[in-house]
This record gives C-alpha cells, structure tokens and sequence, in this order.
DNA sequence: CAATAAATGATAGTAATACTATTATGTATG
DNA sequence: CATACATAATAGTATTACTATCATTTATTG
C-alpha cells in the first residue's frame, strides 16, 4: 500500500523547496544517506555534490547551510513519526494499546513504503538517534526557535501528551514524558549499541530491550 | 571548608598533564568560559589562544583537538559528580534520602568551592548541559570508547545503580534508569530554558521544575 | 518557434578552521 | 654554567564554509 504523504515543511528552512525539483528530492535522499555513512562533522555540501555529480554551489541554492538540510531532514520526520502514530492508532479503540502502539513505532525501524519519498528509513531512524540533538544544542537555539523551526517537534510531543492524558487525564507531565519518551529512546538505544554499561541489556536484541524498558518507564509513570 | 581534589583522568585524553602547569590549569579553565560563552561548535584554540595570550601552538601541545578537551572537562565533571554524591550520601542513613540527595545533586548549581581547582561551576553545569553529548554522538564512538575515555560516565552510572538497587533490589533496569536520569535532566532543563513546550514549565523555577519532575520519575519507577 | 527566464554547471576566490613544522627565546634544575 | 624543557613567534597546508561570476542547458510562454 503507498500513499501520497507530503508534509508541509516551514519554506524559511530552505531557499529553494527540495520536493520541487527531481535534483533537490536527490540532495535530500543522498544527504541521509551521507550523513549517515560519514556522520554529520565530516559531512561537507562539497562530499555531497560529488556523490550526486553536482556542484557545491547548486547544493547552496537549495539549503543555507548543512545545519539547515539536517533540521530539514528531521522536520521531516518528525512530520512523518505523527503521521505513522495517528495512522496506525486510529482503528484502535483501547488508550493503552494506542500507547502500546505509539511504543512500538517509536522502538522499530520505520516502514519502508509507506510513502512515495524513498528515503532510506533504516538510515534516517539511525541519523535521528545520532544527530537529532545537535539540530537544537545549539547557540543560536532561540533564534531558530523563534523561526518556528522546531514545530512539527513540538506538534508530536503535543500529539502523544494527549493520548497520554487520554489514558489518565490526572497526569501531570505529559509533555515531558512524551519528549523523555522520544530522547530516551534515541540515547537508550545508542548507549545499548555504543556504551552498554550505560544500559542494562545482555544479550537481548536492541529492540526489543528497549522497548521494554520504555514500556515499563511509561506505564509505571502513568500507573 | 576546601579540599584537595585530584581526579585520575585517563592520561590518554591529553598529550600534556594540564594540571601539571599553570598553563595547563589556565588552559582548561578558560575553555570552560569560552565554550559556555559561544558555544563548542564556534569555539577553536585559536581563540582560546588570544583570549589567554598563549599561542595555539602551545595548546596543541596540551590536547590534540577541542574534542579530548571537551572529553577531558567532562570526564572531570564526571569524577566530580560521583565524588559529590558519594560526599553528601555518607551520613545519610535512609537510601530513600540518599536518592533524593542524588537528585538534589543532579538539579542544583554544582557548589563552588569544594575543591581547590576553580572551574566556573554554574557555567560548567551549562556546557555540561548543552555539549556533554557532542562527545558520544560521534562516529569514532567505539574506538574512543576502547580507550576508556567513558569510564567516569559508566562508573557514576554504575554508582547510581548500586543507590538504587539498594533501595529496590528487586529493580530490572538500575544502570539504564541511571542514564535516563542523567540525561533527563539535561534534556529537560534544555528544553524548560528553549523549547518550553516540550515540557509542562509554567511560571516555575527550572531547577525545582525538574527535580520535581526528576522525583516522580525516580519513584515512581521504583515504588 | 523564438524569446526569455530559470536552473544548473564550471570555475574561482576568500576567510576561517584545524592542524603541523621550525626556530627562537626564556626559565627551571642539577 | 650547562642543558633540558616549556613556551612564543611565525609560517605553512589542506579543508571547510561559504560567495561570486559567467556560461550553458532546460523549461515556459507569448
């Protein structure tokens, strides 16, 4: 099943809309893909240019900067976490399978063909968990706030606040367990592959501890 | 009442002992002033350099590249933490208090003259905060952390464990919680200060904000 | 179909960054 | 006093993060 999903990304992140033109859906596409071959300290727009067999200066029509195409990236995904919860919840009638749900998107790797944009979703859950803090450890953090540029962040911890107040109303912190819930399970699972005596897994599989470890966080929370 | 402190850094962090020369001293603490004044990533040796009137020449001879002295602060920060816990934890009897000391620890300004070497406390706390994760997130993560440049980390993590095993020997996910707490903390006073609307801040003060919500976090998990 | 606008490519250039190297000078120690 | 060592002064390189210019290709529309 494929749908036509495009979001609609606040036009100040970039200079010339990459989703208008066959070449800025590539920059886009190659730019995960890069990002998360090099990492983001070593990715240039030069390295990028090479790899699609354009130049630098094309690159910067597009996007200001390299900070600019990342927060693309993840507006992006962002967008797209929301679309999936809302999707895959809505037939469900139960609040705590809702939840359930909502764990289960946050800890498996994306589906691949939901959308028409092919970007590489196993790369992009991997970039997210890798670089998405450094779109906002940032100094010029207000200034960009102030842009709007963190909305459809904002939006989806909003969103997941409200099936969590759905399922108990009483609940004081919904908007920090939803954003505890979505760091945790970035640095969570990094720390399980990269740092694990930060973590409590064995030999388990990634996933799975992960998400029962937020299962349990989110649940004993809200108990 | 002052002490003297002296932490075993892991000696392959640095190419010369900053604590072994004025310099060295002067070094480290001033590149806790500029990095929290503009930041890690606009932060170079260079204008280190100028601002202590040395060369950067001189400052390569002591760290290899801003990234191991960031390492090398953190891993500071990080000794000192534990050393600040277990301190305040000893004549506690209640493993109860002794937690919600840890959390006291966790959401305060770090005290300024415990120890001899004056850091900028308050602004360590803050690039503590915003770049402590800029030196995990990193695609050389595996070899850096064969060297045992996360030690501290995983050792304060693995004290806090034994903390909460204490007061719940039952408990599945002691070093995971751990973490969690640590970089909830970070990432919920961040986002109190930046991003308000990733959490339930109103017109509170940040630091009772989070420990508060740090608490119910805690206790909840362990109740 | 011609005119022209827009996107891209090719090339060059600049200031800053992240270093390395060399040589000179000052200073501590034995 | 010798000499070892730390630091200063200076220079140099490759890369990064851009900006600018102009030529060429592609698309639009009158």
């Amino acid at each position: 099943m494929e749908f036509q999903v495009s979001f609609p990304i606040n036009n100040k992140i970039y200079l010339r809309d990459p989703e208008s033109t066959d070449l800025g859906k590539l920059i886009v596409k190659k730019a995960i893909d890069l990002i998360y071959t090099i990492g983001f300290e070593q990715f240039t727009f030069k390295k990028l240019a090479i790899e699609i067999q354009t130049t630098e200066a094309t690159i910067y029509r597009y996007f200001e900067n390299k900070h600019r195409l990342l927060l693309y990236i993840l507006n992006w995904y962002w967008y797209y976490m929301q679309f999936l919860i809302e999707y895959r919840v809505q037939n469900i009638t139960s609040t705590k399978l809702k939840l359930e749900m909502l764990l289960d998107i946050l800890t498996s790797d994306l589906p691949i063909s939901i959308t028409k944009t092919d970007y590489n979703k196993k790369w992009l859950n991997e970039i997210v968990m890798v670089e998405s803090s450094k779109v906002y450890l940032v100094k010029d953090i207000d200034a960009i706030n102030k842009e709007q540029f963190f909305q459809p962040y904002k939006d989806l911890c909003a969103y997941i606040a409200q099936l969590i107040k759905e399922y108990q109303p009483k609940y004081k912190y919904p908007h920090s367990l939803s954003s505890t819930l979505i760091e945790t399970s970035h640095n969570q699972l990094y720390f399980s592959l990269h740092l694990p005596r930060l973590t409590d897994i064995k030999n388990q599989d990634y996933q799975k501890y992960i998400k029962t470890y937020l299962h349990h966080l989110l649940f004993s929370l809200l108990a």
